[in-house]
DNA sequence: TTGTATGCGTTATCAT
DNA sequence: ATGATAACGCATACAA
């Protein structure tokens, strides 16, 4: 293993001080080295094949020129996460206009504090934090401690954040209206914990919508089933379970999240019953996961490569220490109608 | 801004100097800290919310306890690019259970040596290079640099390099076989330029297949069209014309990339065109895009998740220098059949 | 068992 | 226009 070149030797090579080195490969300050020597220096660094350390310069500097990205869960990637991808194309896509590369906090640390420390510790200059859970401990400690942070697809519980997000509420109230006009008024909502800001949204504009068309939100069945369990037999049968044990049986579905939807009714079919025949249902996002499901599921479509894209941009504007206001930016939803919806048998529809 | 806490302050504030300190958290030769002194020192740090600066102990090391990934285009999320999506799994998969992040190199770089100087200044321990071009010469310059490098899903121009791929021979083979059980006679391959190993290397399979089963080689239409173009009418053109001025005309299509087969058999559908009664196709990979495609394509499948977690585990494996055997480790392929390939009309199949 | 001193490779300030 | 020199925060060899 050979040593190291670092800018002492190019100084050397060049005939020049270490410092002058520094100043010409910056580029700063360009008007005070003559060009002779700046000819010199980088003549002498390319052919000592010198790269410059990054470690020793984000020492100095404070900066790494790096964002990161917290990986919720082991699978982020498996079960062919669309919605995690689609914000990362969008991440990616602002990036490479840039000078910042990504990382992304992968390890396994045993808690969140240990993954608070790395983020802290200077491996990233700011980090974005995609779809936790509102009290989530690290986003907290991450707000508190004034870290550059911003959050995608949810909102913390917390006094001051930066967060990009889709207009769940108007979502929930697309889905449910959607499903109204269809004739359906006995419907169930299917989603994860709500300490989770999107399920609660979405069942607001859900309940508002009802208000809307003056039918009793007492006849929503609401199931929550925690988001990390991917049981797929056990979410199937307690699927069965809330809409066997409902008072009046729903014959519409809207499930919170897009990929138990995909799956549960690619189930149902296989069990044999009928989508939409004998269930409607809306889910969320509409991702390619709903667009290529069987069969292809009502979904409310929002911007997630624009947000990713947004996210990605807010950060950098406060690493610029440019103002950028606080709070939540909302982007539109639109509903992308296709084949798990149908009018309710016997009703009467306009 | 407070000023950042350090080892320092801790060391103060534990009544011992900045060494003990980081001795201390660096849990190492614990035997030689008395446990006093231990607990003193974990308790300071706690109070003051310290951590360890990242860059520092980089610099001071050589070691970042990362690993990079160089992305080949601006689009590699977009176009649910699930070739990439189904590696990175793997990846992260296995990233997560070491003490390794992930680093993705997605900044724009004004040419690869640029890059090349990024990868080498210490962003990161290791690269991993995935489905890039057999001359690339960032790929080159790594090698000859001796930087620890792992190709995937190609094999470098270079005398001495670490590769994980799949068969693609083999592939080859099994598509070619598949079609001519089915009495296929005439086949077009349509594919990207063959500096890519993996074009050249299933074309060297199909051929091989062709001899086997004394088909002449003389009837294989070959079409190349650039990897990097994306323009679907363009494609749509571009195929169009080999198939009709071919002298005769192919009954089958084997497609070297997945996205093109799905999106242009798509396309033909849209025109009147019907897979698999005019054209049987068989593409590769065989990932959610084959899988969903309408109609959905025979495909010959790789474990692309497992050729990922294997990259990351042999990149570590340098890493630790361990010594590992050069070269390329291949993983086994099958042929997933689907709805895209028929026996030819008027065909006499077994 | 603990402290001292040095160096990692930069950037940046201040002389010259 | 260029060169000394002092941080940056940590790990580690060596001294005590």
């Amino acid at each position: 293993m050979s040593k190291r070149i670092n800018s002492h030797d190019v100084a050397r090579k060049a005939g020049v001080s270490q410092s002058t080195v520094s100043l010409v490969l910056n580029g700063r300050m360009n008007a005070r080295i003559s060009q002779q020597t700046r000819e010199r220096v980088i003549e002498a660094a390319r052919q000592l094949n010198y790269s410059l350390n990054t470690s020793a310069r984000a020492l100095v500097t404070g900066k790494t020129q790096r964002i990161s990205i917290v990986l919720n869960e082991p699978g982020n990637f498996r079960n062919h996460n669309s919605f995690f991808m689609d914000i990362l194309a969008g991440v990616v896509d602002a990036a490479v206009e840039t000078r910042y590369n990504i990382v992304f906090l992968s390890a396994s640390y045993p808690d969140w504090r240990s993954l608070f420390d790395e983020i802290r510790g200077g491996s990233s200059d700011g980090v974005l934090l995609i779809g936790r859970y509102s009290d989530d401990p690290l986003t907290i400690a991450l707000l508190d401690a004034l870290f550059p942070t911003v959050c995608v697809s949810y909102s913390p519980n917390h006094c001051y954040f930066h967060s990009v997000d889709c207009d769940n509420e108007l979502g929930g109230r697309l889905a449910m209206q959607h499903l109204i006009d269809l004739g359906h008024r006995n419907i169930a909502y299917i989603h994860p914990e709500e300490s989770l800001s999107w399920v609660t949204e979405r069942k607001q504009g859900i309940i508002q919508s009802m208000q809307e068309n003056g039918v009793s939100e007492e006849t929503l069945v609401c199931s929550c089933t925690p988001y990390l369990i991917n049981d797929q037999e056990q979410s199937y049968q307690e699927l069965m379970r809330v809409i066997n044990t409902a008072s009046v049986k729903p014959t519409a579905l809207i499930f919170a999240d897009e990929w138990r939807a995909q799956w549960l009714i690619e189930k149902m079919g296989e069990e044999g019953i009928h989508i939409p025949g004998d269930f409607s249902v809306v889910n969320f996002n509409s991702t390619i996961l709903s667009e290529r499901a069987y069969p292809p599921i009502t979904s409310v479509w929002q911007p997630l490569t624009d947000i990713g894209q947004a996210a990605f941009r807010l950060l950098i504007d406060i690493l610029d220490e440019k103002t950028v206001p606080s709070g939540i930016i909302r982007y539109p939803v639109r509903l992308d109608v296709r084949e798990s919806t149908a009018p309710l048998e016997g009703a009467y529809v306009d």
